[in-house]
RNA sequence: UGGGGAGUAGUGUAACGGUAGCACGGCAGACUCUGGAUCUGCUUGUAGGGGUUCAAAUCCUCUCUCCCCAGCCA
């Protein structure tokens, strides 16, 4: 069903993994993870990687595990781990092995002690602060620590007694003894354990040293038997540190391989940045329909099937990039185009009085559920003396270019009636009230047996019959393609449009996700609907628009 | 000025010495009971200079530009 370009993806990681079982590494086994720290919520560049992850191990038919690089207990929480968690399932996969960094703090203590007693790490007493000052500069090498060269037995003791919480936080490191003047910052004798007294969220007290990402997360790769260790641009220089711990400690040995992180225009995906939207609330919470995140996508009415979609066609490449956000709604259309029921709803509604027709008549009118898919059927909807239209599609005195209601024209009322503008109706202060019309009974159902053509379809619901609800547009968070260190001021004022007297066709009462005609497609907010006690709906995106687009280039 | 990466239409991504293609966007047109969808056409690209070769986005070389790294974060 998928186009070539991503029904059968393919690119430089494919390509490898695809040389090394060829030539029969790994046992030819393929076996991947997906690593994500719980201390945050998982967001759309997060679903790149999910994608990858997991769908590479599907094509090779290996394992992918899901694994909490929980190694900083003063950042993570449970309730991340339990969003993360449910993220993931939702986006559509299951994971092999359900892991934990923390699980292996027992043998991550024990491989450090190896070092230690191979003379390649050392406790350090220097401070934070001291050994910044000691680290160099990008330009010139840093100083060898004056602890450097303790023996190993006293490194070893020492090491135990940090373990068994004799001292204080940050006033001691076990440090990697690789090199203080290497061109490469990770190399001068990183720190691989830090005291922290923190309780954490899986092993309470019982540790108050704790491993840092570099030996954690290479240690974890090789004790799940990982076979390619996918990560972002960032840790490209962190590779040669990976390796290192592997070799040095002579255990299985993963490959990292780099890709370029996911960017998307007018919206931010760093953790920071999306962590500050919600602690200053300029969004309502992490799931707020206009976040990045995938509770928020979720929330907003996206499938998992249009961001796999989305992942499938956006690549895997080491360029830093930025994705048009157009691409993502063009996913997210695509598939609702022809799997959501239409429904008529008017968002700003303008009462139209149908002069010759009966004060006390409601008819039953047959409208097509889906015109791209005949299997979904057809529906009532009730038609009266009284409808509603759509405020923008009347205008009196109209430009060329506009098709829809103005006096005098004719217009098709979608399914119904052609009706034709009699009189304008305005209140004292020049406002249109109301349009009275007249209607042609001969052209019931939207045709005309005399063949006479109208220019213009217009989407309604029945004064009486139709039922009030709120709706949400939404537009881009950010009023810029690629907001800076200043986005905040950067935030698109117009991101949230609450319409809060909608009128909505009957059988919408019980409808999830579905198109409005001609005006986008919606999704119920459940959490507000039943907070409202009336249906709150959401609108995913727009349809395409080739009016808006002619008001917009002034044509 | 240390180390590590990357430069292909507006955007993203292919082409692995042999016709620079695909998708999104944009622009035109056809069709249409959604100004939707669908269909058709068009537009625009190898960062730059040298070289190797019958042939270079691809190999060599010099230059330029951009990104990442100086957390006891990941």
């Amino acid at each position: 069903m998928l186009p070539n370009n991503h029904s059968n993806p393919s690119d430089f990681i494919r390509e490898t993994i695809a040389d090394d079982l060829k030539s029969g590494k790994n046992e030819s086994r393929v076996h991947t993870r997906f690593p994500p720290e719980p201390n945050g919520y998982l967001h759309i560049g997060h679903a790149k990687s999910i994608c990858l992850n997991f769908e590479i191990a599907r094509e090779n038919k290996g394992l992918c595990n899901l694994r909490f690089d929980d190694t900083n207990p003063v950042t993570e929480e449970a309730e991340y781990v339990e969003a993360i968690r449910k993220d993931v399932e939702w986006l559509g996969f299951q994971w092999d092995n359900e892991c934990y960094a923390s699980d292996y703090f027992e043998q991550l203590y024990d491989y450090a002690v190896r070092l230690i007693k191979n003379g390649k790490a050392y406790v350090c007493d220097l401070s934070p602060e001291e050994v910044r000052e000691q680290r160099g500069t990008l330009t010139e090498p840093g100083k060898e620590s004056p602890y450097r060269n303790r023996p190993a037995d006293e490194n070893f003791l020492l090491f135990e007694r940090m373990r068994a919480g004799e001292f204080a936080s940050g006033s001691r490191t076990l440090r990697a003894k690789i090199d203080m003047s290497s061109g490469n910052m990770n190399m001068r004798d990183p720190v691989i354990y830090r005291i922290q007294h923190a309780s954490h969220h899986r092993t309470g007290d019982k540790w108050c040293i704790y491993p840092m990402y570099d030996f954690a997360h290479c240690v974890s790769d090789s004790i799940e038997g990982i076979t390619h260790s996918l990560c972002s641009l960032e840790f490209e220089d962190h590779r040669p540190l990976y390796d290192w711990f592997l070799d040095e400690l002579g255990i299985h040995h993963p490959q990292q391989i780099e890709f370029a992180r996911l960017n998307i225009t007018n919206t931010v995906l760093s953790k920071r940045k999306l962590i500050k939207l919600v602690e200053e609330g300029h969004v309502t919470g992490w799931d707020d329909p206009r976040m990045p995140t995938l509770s928020g996508l979720r929330r907003r009415g996206y499938t998992p099937e249009a961001i796999r979609n989305f992942c499938g066609r956006i690549g895997i490449a080491k360029r830093n990039s930025t994705v048009d956000m157009a691409l993502l709604e063009y996913c997210i259309r695509e598939e609702l185009n022809k799997a959501a029921p239409r429904y008529m709803a008017v968002l700003n509604p303008l009462k139209i009085v149908i002069e010759n027709y009966p004060a006390d008549l409601i008819e039953e009118i047959d409208a097509v559920n889906n015109p791209e898919d005949e299997k979904m059927g057809i529906r009532k909807v009730p038609f009266s003396r009284e409808v509603y239209i759509e405020r923008d599609d009347f205008m009196e005195d109209p430009p060329k270019k506009f098709f829809r209601l103005a006096p005098g024209r004719e217009v098709r009322l979608r399914y119904a009636y052609y009706i034709t503008c009699t009189d304008v109706i305005k209140d004292g202060n020049g406002e249109i009230t109301e349009l009275r019309c007249t209607y042609d009974p001969a052209t019931k159902g939207g045709d005309s047996p005399d063949g006479r053509k109208v220019k213009s379809t217009l989407h309604w619901v029945s004064a009486p019959k139709s039922l009030e609800a709120e709706v949400r547009l939404y537009d881009h968070l950010f009023s810029v393609s690629e907001p800076g260190d200043d986005f905040v001021s950067q935030l698109n004022p117009d991101s949230l449009i609450t319409l809060a007297s909608c009128r909505i066709e009957p059988a919408l009462e019980k409808i999830f996700r579905c198109q409005f005609e001609r005006l986008g497609y919606f999704c119920l907010d459940k959490i507000d609907s039943s907070l409202k006690n009336k249906p709150v709906f959401n609108r995913i995106v727009t349809l395409k628009d080739a009016w808006a687009k002619i008001q917009k280039t002034g044509g």
